[in-house]
DNA sequence: AACAAATAAGAGAACCTTCTCATATTTTGA
DNA sequence: TCAAAATATGAGAAGGTTCTCTTATTTGTT
């Protein structure tokens, strides 16, 4: 049992200086005699000292850690900027809190006050996507407070913060386009329940069917709901119901697995029958070799700390210098499962 | 912007009572005027007052946190062992600091001093695979200190600390004992370099065997590894080689999508030609209803958060009553990729 | 009425680090 | 040789919270 919680104090008082002393050998500054230096030096070492985060933290009104709040842990996509904001983050220094919401915004907003009372220097959040219906007005003050914040993949609505997102209307432009250039009319969507990153999907999808004059039609969507009963035969209902399609964008990877097998199980064949378009290169769709937009997973993480770390650096400097929105495009990837029509 | 940073101090001032009293009022403790309560309880909540859990730890030398150290958080087992440990640890009113280490036994030991100083009440750790061959002797206090640690999935050997693993024994032994049931004497594995877990799947492997009195043959055996140039080509060759092989055992997921295809380039199905087990449960697995080994995800984070908490309440009172080391199972899954030979 | 018990509120110490001041000693430079 | 500069060391405050001690006032009991 090593002791890892001795103090400078302790220290000092085993090498026979003070406490200004030992503070100078181990903070490396100041004048120490060499003789001093190595008595401290080796007793610290001994002890396995390691210094008291809290009591530097408190000293310095700065504790070298960013706060990280996800609406879902378990999501690949949020796994995936998780791991490189950690590491963006600890090449400067800064070490990650991780809280994990599972998209209940009470829980969000329990943990954003853990964050500020362990005074993080910033925080990096993909709110709860119910977070705009639900927040109570008296908890908004949480999200525009003098700690940095940089929203990720989905705000808090008119707050004028620091945002980084996926251009969703783009990649959903981009994929419609490229289904109705090689002649596919009529193209169902599978989408999740209305949070705003898919509804801006299916606004590109929108915007391209525009371009193309191909008018829209309400009954290509499906919504797709994870507590649904049997969303698999609902698939197939709603496939049999629209036989004019030939082709399927799914706009997340949850639905995916329902889709492909009900149109298996209809004796159909992607891509002979089906075009298949999937939002997110997850497993299936790699094993698969689907046609997919790609999320720029690890540039998201990336380019959400190197804003946070400039919002922390220069809070009180010059606050008007910083970007407020970045979009990171989306691209369409061509795989095997897209066809002419 | 709010300040979320006012002190009890200034709560005080602005109330016009003593910090002591301001403290009763906050801390919900002692005897207060119902007057002065109010009045620092509105001027707290409009001054969005959140307390300095810096302060707090330091004074209480607690922090209500536990360090949760992973050896890769993009790995699905993780995240998912991760989201059942924060869930946990907060509903017991504990907050979870999540370090990464990429598998890099440097980092590890980096961020365990990061945990140390934070100080944390407990960590939770899966070691990097290579943490034995690859940790300097210095660095082991680390692993044996004063603050509690459970280690999951791999421990760091020769440390008596508190481990909660998965019984990969015992689960390498049904899947090839059931294997060998329905007739299948050749029995290839694909499994990953020398990763203990792997090997402890390979011994239940072996004894199953060993008990059927079917002979252990070392080519039956292929390293797959990530950094190969071309482990698809590899495993063609390796099948080729071995054309006995009725039945493929796959320790882990990385090289299933690699296995499943190699075995289609070569004209032969699942399960006909080919009877197929995997390890975990992924999403590939979970799309072709693969037989599969499933690994108890949830009930790891949660018995060791369990283990952890309790540790962390009784670390002085009893410290002889606790379990060394918990084992769990991990239950073979049935489905449809295996044949009878 | 007299005194114990309950209520109310403030002063100040401790937790650990960092760093400014203050003081003392040694070295350098002309 | 003497002052200035460099080197060496310690005392002590600040940072925010919690809580013990102390003191003062009010309420309750007989």
């Amino acid at each position: 049992m090593s002791k890892q919680r001795a103090t400078i104090k302790e220290i000092a008082q085993a090498a026979g200086v003070s406490v200004a002393t030992a503070g100078r050998v181990i903070g490396g500054y100041g004048y120490v005699s060499a003789e001093k230096r190595a008595k401290v030096d080796s007793i610290a070492r001994e002890m396995s000292f390691t210094p008291n985060a809290l009591a530097q933290g408190l000293r310095a009104s700065c504790t070298k850690t960013i706060g990280v709040v996800l609406s879902d842990i378990k999501n690949p996509f949020f796994s995936g900027v998780l791991s490189r904001i950690e590491s963006a983050a600890r090449s400067e220094g800064y070490n990650t809190i991780i809280c994990n919401t599972n998209e209940d915004v009470a829980t969000e907003v329990e943990l954003m006050k853990v964050l500020y009372s362990k005074r993080v220097d910033g925080i990096i959040i993909s709110s709860a996507y119910k977070v705009n219906q639900a927040i109570a007005p008296e908890d908004l003050p949480l999200y525009n407070s003098d700690t940095p914040i940089v929203f990720i993949d989905r705000a808090v609505r008119n707050l004028n913060s620091v945002v980084v997102e996926i251009d969703n209307v783009k990649g959903g432009y981009d994929a419609t386009q490229y289904l109705l250039q090689l002649g596919h009319k009529h193209i169902g969507i599978v989408a999740p329940p209305r949070i705003v990153t898919v509804e801006n999907r299916i606004r590109g999808y929108k915007k391209a069917l525009a371009e193309a004059g191909v008018p829209f039609e309400k009954k290509n969507i499906f919504r797709y709901d994870t507590i649904m009963p049997d969303p698999h035969k609902l698939i197939i209902k709603w496939l049999q119901s629209q036989p004019q399609l030939s082709a399927i964008f799914c706009l997340n990877c949850d639905g995916l697995m329902d889709v492909i097998n009900a149109i298996e199980e209809q004796g159909k064949a992607i891509p002979q029958d089906y075009s298949l378009i999937c939002w997110d290169d997850c497993e299936i769709a790699r094993f698969l070799k689907l046609t997919i937009v790609k999320q720029p997973v690890e540039q998201l993480g990336l380019v959400a700390t190197q804003h946070l770390l400039a919002h922390i650096n220069k809070s009180v400097a010059e606050p008007g210098s910083l970007q407020r929105r970045t979009l990171l495009s989306a691209d369409l990837i061509k795989r095997n499962s897209v066809h002419k029509k």
